[in-house]
DNA sequence: GAAGCTAATTCAAGTGACTTGACAAGAAAT
DNA sequence: ATTTCTTGTCAAGTCACTTGAATTAGCTTC
């Protein structure tokens, strides 16, 4: 039985069973979208055919256990939080070092960088929060525009930050404030790992 | 003469030109998304080709005053939206210790409390953020309410932060999130001073 | 162990949103 | 008037993702 679920349940249980799938679904598909890859790159990387992500993300099928082993492996998190249950009451706190940490792609949305999420995923959230950390010489990808408005706090090494047309050089606990419709990205320019807390407005993506 | 800028212009002009017609086209864009706008429909009640739109929004082409006139009426915009500097360029970064300090009133806001302010206070900003500096000791005064939602960091220190009915210690790198319905204080219960780097979206969400 | 089922997986074709390039129609400059 | 712009259209192309039919793998059950 390589399934998730079975599928002898009858009657009620059938559509909590499609709920189920569905958030599965949702949690993958945020998780690839973070890290910026298109379903055509992690059904390569996963080694598997897009048209099974596609349905696998939508809930129209439940994937095979190794199956999903590979997706959470190449995803960078553990098949446990795409079960875990949503964080109502709880998961208002998220302790240093227990937060999902997320590696981008380096093609499409930069090199050297991983994303420590503060904001775990659930819709109906106001704001978008991550750790952008930065290893040394590690740069973000082509500028991204977007509506909203954006702040962020330095909290070690040194970034060069460039918005719109200007250039600043930031060290740790330094702020910056902008609105996203101004292009921006930024660059690690110290020898060490450098990190930004990092909030957004609306989850456009 | 019907586009927005001429041509005649020569040498380095070429590239203002350019990149304003970029800025142009990325508003338009951002006006259209955030209205949930694919460019079909855009352009049917713009009455125009998708072509043209895809053009102008990537600054391909500089649209003519009347096809622009058509664009904002649809958005909804006014064509001065268009082209206002953004207020920003200025006032991106905030150094470290260059931030305003304000001693909130020990009555009203609480004890021991200063709040360092990351955004300055100007109508428009959609988040609010402030670095909350709690001596020893100190602690907010009576629960808060309001709507929207909260996020936070803690810099250094410790804390117990209290939301609705749970109480929750917080040392340097925890950080939270909430719903800012629900009531929530805190107090230092360390020796030194504690400091949370605090966002929040203004209540005139 | 073969027969039969069910559900995961694939391949190929389809769709929707956007882009690009070749060309037509107007104005502007000569 | 003719040449040279540039806006605008049409049709073809691309990219990311979906859908559907066909195949395959993994159980059950005889």
């Amino acid at each position: 039985m390589n399934k998730i679920d079975t599928h002898n349940s009858k009657g009620g249980d059938e559509r909590s069973t499609a709920t189920s799938l569905l958030r599965l679904g949702t949690r993958l598909k945020l998780s690839r979208q973070t890290r910026g890859l298109t379903l055509k790159a992690l059904a390569a990387a996963a080694n598997c055919s897009e048209s099974l992500l596609s349905k696998v993300e939508n809930g129209k099928i439940s994937p095979s256990l190794p199956m999903l082993h590979r997706l959470v492996e190449v995803l960078g998190t553990n098949i446990g939080w795409m079960f875990e249950e949503s964080d109502g009451e709880e998961g208002i706190v998220f302790r240093a070092g227990a937060r999902p940490l997320i590696a981008l792609d380096p093609l499409r949305r930069g090199e050297g960088i991983s994303l420590e999420r503060v904001i775990p995923y659930s819709p109906g959230h106001l704001l978008q929060c991550n750790i952008h950390h930065i290893e040394a010489g590690g740069e973000s990808a082509g500028p991204i525009q977007h509506a909203g408005e954006e702040v962020g706090y330095l909290l070690e090494g040194a970034i060069d930050l460039m918005v719109g047309e200007k250039t600043f050089r930031l060290t740790a606990g330094d702020s910056f404030v902008f609105n996203s419709e101004l292009p921006h990205w930024y660059r690690n320019v110290g020898d060490e790992r450098a990190s930004i807390f990092w909030v957004n407005t609306p989850a456009t993506f």
